[in-house]
DNA sequence: AGATTACATTTTGAATTCATAATTAAGTCA
DNA sequence: TGACTTAATTATGAATTCAAAATGTAATCT
């Protein structure tokens, strides 16, 4: 009886949810930049729809944290300071962790091989010193992982906070020795993954989330050193 | 220079955040029940605003998961499910043993007495059987702890995923076993915080969060199978 | 020139309007 | 009576409208 357990709903979807996952994506991979005002009725002309839906789109955004609503002045998209980093990060480290533990409970064996392929691919990426293709899987194994937890709201709160984290190429800042430090704790990730340890692999990914963190913010404050006379504007989260 | 370090600013809010915040204990304190629909008419002339900032506050309280937005249909308050329970709570479980670790860091000894007083009041209450007091200040200990992790991110995060579980009164299940093992807990929690002793802490208050969603899933179950009979309505979320 | 005011323009917040979808009520027929 | 249509009513989604606030520009004064 496949035909009667199946969801056969018929997907129906609301214009701002629609707005919502079409512009974080926008502010996520930096088409739209941190501290940049968010263009209302560009956005408007440019997904042919009113304002109606549009603010009630900028408004969920807000509410996730990727854009600040000031009164009668419009929204602007978040900057990440240090401060969020160091609050964020932490927070991630945990939800990891747990995942990790989940995830060796409740991962299938084929899901086990498919992250084992996707960490050789990583492997190779890394011989060839292949920057983007290294983090783009590196960014498929953690979600696989995630996912492997098997807990919606797991997901859903790693991915909101990932998104505040993620919009800006952090992959620029990555040094040599961090990199080959980042790589071996994945051998230890896949390792673990492979063994079922969850307690190891829980302590391996809140590890490698808190290196991750310190590179982050190096990044971050080599970037505001950069920038330090640009950004002197009033209103703006300098 | 304390005049300027201050922030003055004038404090301006939008009427949809106002109506966020009102709605909200609402949902969280069971004014409007669980798998009850969203009376936006009412609503709207109750707080005597026009549907566009009501609109836009149920969108937002949709992405904090407290109401469910069906298209062209309108929005229910979302039920508390079993999966849900399952969920939330390790989740919950691995953030209060993250605010456990930082509180331990980042604690003013004034806020471990503040959280002392509380203790013993809560005491108080659980010998004269006052399950009312007892689950308030219970509430404000677990808030005084994760306010003293200082990290709002995570506050915001618990917080969020908090008010989800919470809408309920879950006081009526604490069967009087559960209740003596919950001080006990209780007696190892304050024991920790006063030595500052952030991984036994951490870990404690995981063990407290997997116990209280025993606790919950068992009055759950109770609760479900009381109104088996009642909510058969299509469009709910049974 | 630089600061200050007055005015025009633009943007924003929120009410209103309008088309469409969903629900309810009434009517029809087996 | 009870299932099935069809029409009336209501609720919803989204565009439009309008007042208020913010911003930009020109004129004025020191």
């Amino acid at each position: 009886m496949d035909a009667m357990t199946d969801t056969n709903a018929i997907e129906r979807r609301s214009l701002h949810l629609e707005l919502v996952e079409r512009i974080r994506p926008l502010i996520v991979e930096s088409q739209l930049n941190p501290g940049d005002k968010v263009p209302e009725k560009v956005l408007c002309e440019r997904f042919g729809v009113s304002r109606t839906p549009m603010r009630e789109a900028l408004k969920v955004l807000a509410a996730e944290g990727l854009v600040r609503l000031e009164p009668n002045r419009g929204a602007w998209v978040t900057l990440v300071t240090v401060e969020e980093v160091e609050e964020v990060f932490p927070v991630l480290g945990a939800l990891e962790a747990l995942s990790g533990e989940l995830a060796c409970t409740n991962i299938a064996d084929a899901e086990i091989s498919h992250i084992r392929r996707l960490h050789d691919q990583m492997m190779d990426s890394y011989r060839d010193r292949n920057l983007v293709d290294y983090f783009k899987t590196n960014q498929e194994i953690h979600r696989a992982i995630l996912l492997a937890a098997k807990n919606q709201s797991l997901t859903n709160t790693c991915q909101a906070l990932s998104a505040r984290m993620q919009r800006a190429r952090y992959a620029a800042n990555l040094s040599e020795e961090r990199w080959a430090d980042a790589v071996a704790e994945h051998e230890q990730i896949i390792r673990s993954l492979e063994a079922r340890n969850g307690r190891e692999l829980g302590q391996i990914l809140r590890q490698h989330m808190k290196n991750k963190q310190e590179s982050v913010l190096k990044w971050l404050r080599k970037t505001n050193t950069d920038q330090e006379s640009e950004c002197a504007g009033p209103g703006q989260q300098c």
